[in-house]
RNA sequence: GGCGCAGUAGCUCAAUUGGUUAGAGUCCCGGACUGUCGAUCCGGAGGUUGCGGGUUCGAGUCCCGUCUGCGUCGCCA
């Protein structure tokens, strides 16, 4: 070992020790006749003081700049009285150098660690070694190790059996769109990489390893969110012999072990449930942050008996009318902040516009279409909101589908504008009873919401064959704080009710067997009745670190546009490679790019 | 693919209504200085205002296009 302490473990009782530590100059305050210089390593920072005594360590000091890496070897002293820097763990000692070596130098960095603004996200990317250096991409690095730690402590604990499953799979065109991987030796086929591990986990409770569980990572070639990377890590688990309940039961007690071990939080198990209609209906989401109220009110029924037409027809047609109600909203939400909700509303969930009342000071509603209400009637909006002076009631007329996605667009704004809820709460429930299927409108045949092996509830079996839109699933989703951080299902496992769930979507038994008949055939090979579920790790660690973004909780991660600024993948690659699998790119500026 | 925000010195930002030689802090280079920890002080260097067009006597500023990053809708079984 090149060094006898880290950067972080030195104190009061190592005085008069001799010690080499070594790290990155993370700043040198130079006198002429004495220099100070912060050592940096992940562990923390010490001082090292090289003194006038020793001119060749004074001069070798004055040679360093930001960044570079030194090996510093000398004895433990107490910082003179009144010197001490309460701001370090190692604030009370120093080292006093006798030996100081650089063991490499480093080019002016764009950027240091330690810099109070950070630079452009682009900035940090390209030059993501620096970035990681910083303090906080450290702590939250080392939280994801730990998370994943406790994670994989717990499964092994409850005798889970971790199995990797390939990388190279068969492409199933359902759902997202797939990463190919051109495959040399049968040109013209690809491979592709998992979406999730998903089928050979169904696999491994057909034969017989009833607790499987994997870290895997996967890929999904669709645009990105704050939220979403096209390669992400999910905690992958599935179990036989089980129902829902065990699942979820499961998964409490994991979730229960992490907010302990990480954050110091007692959860209350059972973990609260939800069903997706009550979601719906009250938040207008199957992934509500329930840190905070202002839950939908339906005001359909009233809307029917107004003279204000605009809620008149919308009622009469079948359509709702729903409102929240904004606590505080009237102070926030001048005319113009309003009319910028009404375009985000339009312009992102295509909702006609957006209908609110104000409530003043003497309780009365005021709004510019309150001519159009009669007293009563604006009594009536005012108690089913709840609403109280100071508030802002904001409806929506639109179809079932428009209000929840709209309400739910405001809801989650609100919350943010108005902070109405603790950013440091953690909230986790389940999302349960998921509707089987949705409606393609266009091609006009049902979805499977989940994937087609996705096992209705029993109570709903038969659903299937009289109406497909009612049958609710074998479900669930973890939620924190308003994100779906994982979800799984309980699996079909009896050939029948899957032809019959095949055949719902448009699925002939021959298309069936073209696509999944290695499962297909599997589950004809006695499969127990099995389910699962995946964690989104990468979630989960952003918001066990209070991120808001999932960037920070990957040492890697690509831009919206699916590239890594320091690698610059993808790139353009030789023909030579492309003839070798038989692919020609149709791009014509690729090559001359490259030319 | 749609909508929105951003791009000015290595980094973080400023620049009045379109008006002189595009400024500041930091970083960098040189010098001074023994108790700093955002060290201090003196001096210096550093710019294709993302890129390409256009309008104008004059463009960092206005217009069009484009690239990149971010947010969001679509998308994500």
């Amino acid at each position: 070992m090149l060094r006898t302490h880290t950067c972080g473990e030195l104190n009061k009782a190592n005085d008069q020790q001799e010690v080499t530590i070594c790290g990155w100059v993370d700043k040198v305050r130079d006198f002429g006749g004495g220099i100070f210089i912060d050592l940096r390593d992940r562990y923390g920072v010490t001082q090292v003081k090289v003194d006038e005594d020793l001119p060749e360590v004074l001069d070798a000091a004055g040679k360093l700049r930001s960044e570079f890496v030194v090996s510093v070897t000398g004895k433990i002293r107490l910082r003179p009285t009144g010197q001490d820097n309460p701001k370090l763990s190692t604030g009370e000692i120093e080292v006093k150098a006798t030996q100081l070596t650089i063991l490499n130098e480093a080019k002016t960095p764009p950027f240091v660690p330690g810099q109070k603004d950070l630079p452009n996200e682009d900035t940090r990317l390209v030059h993501r070694y620096i970035d990681l250096r910083r303090q906080k991409m450290q702590d939250t690095l080392v939280l994801r190790s730990r998370i994943i730690k406790a994670m994989r402590d717990y499964c092994a604990e409850h005798n889970f059996i971790d199995v990797e499953t390939p990388i190279l799979g068969r492409s199933t065109p359902e759902g997202a769109r797939d990463y190919l991987v051109p495959s040399r030796v049968h040109h013209g086929s690809f491979y592709a990489l998992p979406q999730s591990p998903q089928i050979y986990k169904q696999i491994m409770m057909i034969a017989g390893y009833d607790r499987y569980v994997q870290v895997a990572r996967c890929f999904r070639d669709e645009d990105l969110r704050a939220d979403r990377q096209p390669e992400f890590t999910q905690l992958d688990m599935e179990m036989s012999f089980v129902d829902s309940d065990d699942i979820i039961g499961m998964i409490d007690g994991m979730m229960e072990k992490l907010a302990k071990d990480i954050l110091n939080i007692d959860l209350k198990l059972p973990l609260p449930r939800l069903t997706y209609d009550e979601a719906m209906t009250r938040f207008g989401h199957d992934a509500p942050d329930m840190r905070f109220g202002v839950e939908i009110v339906d005001l359909t029924d009233l809307a029917k008996k107004v003279d204000f037409r605009v809620f008149r027809s919308v009622a009469d047609s079948g359509k709702f009318v729903r409102a929240i109600c904004v606590p505080g909203g009237a102070a926030v939400y001048t005319r113009r902040k309003i009319d910028e909700l009404t375009t985000f509303v339009q312009e992102d969930f295509g909702a006609k516009g957006l209908a609110w009342f104000r409530v003043e000071e003497d309780g009365s509603l005021f709004a510019p279409i309150a001519k159009n209400f009669k007293p009563e009637e604006l009594d009536e909006i005012k108690a089913a909101t709840e609403a109280k002076p100071g508030d802002l009631i904001m409806i929506i007329a639109d179809t079932w589908e428009v209000s929840c996605k709209a309400l739910y667009g405001l809801r989650k704004r609100v919350g943010v504008d108005l902070k109405l809820y603790d950013p440091s709460e953690m909230h986790f429930s389940w999302i349960v009873q998921f509707p089987m299927f949705d409606h393609d409108a266009d091609a006009d045949r049902w979805n499977a919401m989940h994937h087609p092996f996705t096992a209705p509830l029993d109570e709903d079996l038969a659903a299937l064959d009289s109406d497909p839109g009612k049958a609710r699933a074998k479900a669930y989703d973890l939620i924190i704080n308003g994100y779906e951080a994982g979800g799984g299902t309980i699996r079909i496992h009896d050939s029948e009710t899957q032809s019959k769930v095949f055949g719902l979507l448009g699925m002939g038994e021959q298309d069936a067997k073209e696509r999944f008949g290695f499962l297909l055939d599997a589950l004809q090979y006695g499969a127990p009745p099995h389910g699962g579920i995946a964690l989104g790790i990468d979630r989960v660690v952003m918001l066990f670190a209070g991120l808001d973004n999932i960037r920070d909780c990957i040492a890697f991660p690509k831009t919206q546009k699916a590239s890594d600024m320091m690698t610059e993948a993808p790139n353009v690659v030789d023909k030579v490679q492309l003839r070798e699998l038989a692919i020609e790119s149709t791009v014509e500026d690729v090559a001359e790019e490259e030319a």
